[in-house]
DNA sequence: GCCTACAAACTTGTATACAAGCTAAAAAGC
DNA sequence: GCTTTTTAGCTTGTATACAAGTTTGTAGGC
């Protein structure tokens, strides 16, 4: 595949991993093209790839935008995940050493992401405990899998989570690293289970994906220098959106 | 997503999944374009998509090919299916009666195909019932995956399966199906991931795929009026290969 | 003052032309 | 006769021009 293209698809996932895009996000192919120093026919290599990953979404001559899952949608992900997740879990023999301290220096990051209070890495960091899972127990195509199907839950959160629970998720991630240096991957994998449950249940599937959600993103108070800001948001996370600085 | 475009990509994808395309076959774009009536720009998109779901390949200036996947990526298309498979049923609580007699009626298609020796629907209705399977107990994002990954290992079978054992696998799909009326998702789990090491198993991963099989292909017995072939074919089955049939 | 109709600007959709590179066949040299 | 070099043809890679449609801003009518 073209590395230019691969650059720019591997940009706006990771962005989006890192919840430094907002669902409903309106990619132009224009800036991005400009951006990325390439020409637009790159561009739309890269979205029609990323619409085939289910991350992006094209409307008609009107541009790109970041998908805004449904509730059926944000069901059907979190089902999804559930299944692969269990059943690597369950599939895996046993977890070896190596992987075994990997993953405990990893939930390590993780609390110490929580207790510094700092909300960019945070919710990175939680988001690639499952996907790190993947790659040392699983191989590279599942973990491809696995990270796609992250991007379109970490932009569910975004979408209808009210409040985010990430003490809560850690210590998850710590119960089920423990089971696994237990050698217990039938505890582990229903641990697997009911946590990727726990953060379902914690969503609020009935309201409505904000439609203005995009226009709090452009106001929302890191854009102003006073910290009173006068546009309220409800329950959508503030992002530093380092992302299309230049305009 | 443009209709001309899915079709193109379905096409092809549901051409592997039967078996009527075999790995390594070219895929010219402008061919492709004249033969589905549509301009390059079009076929290229559709190509693209399909690289991004893993069958097929783009050869820098040379065409696209239909993936003929390593033994190391074989090992991992087989491993990331039993993981989800496994998953689904472990994951799901109880199978519906409805859902229960489709199955049945599935499988029963599967003997009637292979008592009947209809060699094309026969491997196309073995990977149909994981689909289904799929599609019944997941969801529509599953199985799209499950779909992809089905392809892939279709496209493996061709290049390292020996011996196809399609009365094997029917009874191994018999055995599952009854395992999930008798209520025990457990043991349904379980023996789907011995189904599937089983198939695994019989793969020949240490035979490297064969160059000669795209030479083969356009050599094939079936291009002959007489049925006693002077090109041998040590292990590949015959295509029908109904697809790209001008030339 | 408000609503509607029109126009201008902007964005994606699509085809096409040409550039770049690969393959294979023909020609030249030994 | 065999190897090496050149050349011609074919296929993808990329940019660009223009078509088609959407949004937004503006002017006109009520």
């Amino acid at each position: 595949m073209n590395p230019a293209t691969a650059n720019i698809e591997e940009a706006i996932l990771s962005a989006i991993l890192a919840g430094r895009i907002a669902p409903g996000t309106r990619l132009g192919e224009q800036k991005l093209a400009d951006l990325f120093g390439v020409s637009r026919t790159r561009v739309r290599e890269a979205m029609m790839r990323l619409e085939t990953r289910g991350v992006v979404q094209v409307s008609a001559r009107r541009g790109w935008y970041v998908v805004e899952p449904s509730a059926e949608e944000a069901r059907e992900a979190f089902h999804t995940r559930r299944v692969i997740e269990v059943g690597l879990l369950q599939t895996v023999p046993h977890v070896p050493p190596n992987v075994l301290a990997a993953l405990k220096e990893h939930v390590a990051m993780e609390r110490a992401a929580i207790e510094s209070g700092d909300i960019g890495s945070r919710a990175c960091l939680l988001g690639d405990f499952h996907i790190h899972l993947a790659d040392a127990l699983g191989n590279r195509l599942l973990t491809e899998i696995i990270r796609d199907l992250t991007a379109r839950t970490t932009l569910i959160s975004m979408l209808y989570q009210p409040t985010e629970k990430a003490e809560e998720s850690s210590h998850d991630h710590e119960d089920i690293v423990a089971a696994m240096e237990a050698d217990d991957l039938t505890l582990a994998a229903r641990l697997m289970g009911e946590h990727i449950a726990k953060v379902e249940a914690g969503l609020d599937l009935t309201a409505k994906p904000d439609p203005l959600a995009g226009l709090r993103e452009l106001l929302s108070p890191s854009t102003f220098t006073g910290n009173t800001p006068s546009v309220p948001h409800s329950h959508t996370h503030p992002h530093s959106h380092s992302f299309g600085k230049e305009d």
